[in-house]
DNA sequence: TCAGTGACTCCCC
DNA sequence: CGGGGAGCCACTG
């Protein structure tokens, strides 16, 4: 299947307002954890066109990667608008921000119950 | 078909 | 906290 990209977009538009993703999350949930770098590339190929809120997926460090593509400046307002303060070092709270889509949507996704409790086990929860 | 690429991540120091 | 390095893998030409 290579419908990768599709639920990528799937996921991305379903994140809430004031909530962030990151591109290891985002993988995570389109079926392939270790694909992080291929959603950047996949939003930076076909992000803007997609009508995505593409300013709420995010690196694992709390910052954002846009800098590197000359568009970072833009994602920190559209995320400030939204609500979210970044710190001294630029990096978002993600403890408070990022977001864990309801089970329903899980399932939805088809995401499997052992990936979803890795996860969230990995965010602590 | 295949090697190159990179909006990533993790680990080490 | 920050920088360097290795691994990753769908996408692309």
């Amino acid at each position: 299947m290579h419908d990768f990209g599709e639920k990528v977009f799937a996921i991305i538009g379903k994140i809430p307002r004031g909530k962030v993703l990151t591109y290891g999350q985002v993988a995570t949930l389109a079926g392939v954890p270790r694909a992080a770098r291929i959603v950047g590339g996949i939003l930076y190929q076909r992000g803007l066109a997609a009508r995505l809120p593409w300013q709420r997926v995010i690196n694992a460090q709390g910052k954002l990667s846009t800098y590197r593509v000359g568009m970072g400046e833009e994602q920190r307002r559209l995320l400030e608008t939204e609500g979210i303060k970044f710190d001294k070092a630029g990096a978002l709270d993600l403890k408070r921000h990022q977001w864990w889509p309801p089970p329903k949507m899980l399932k939805g996704w088809e995401v499997s119950e052992e990936t979803a409790f890795q996860i969230e086990e990995r965010l602590g929860f």
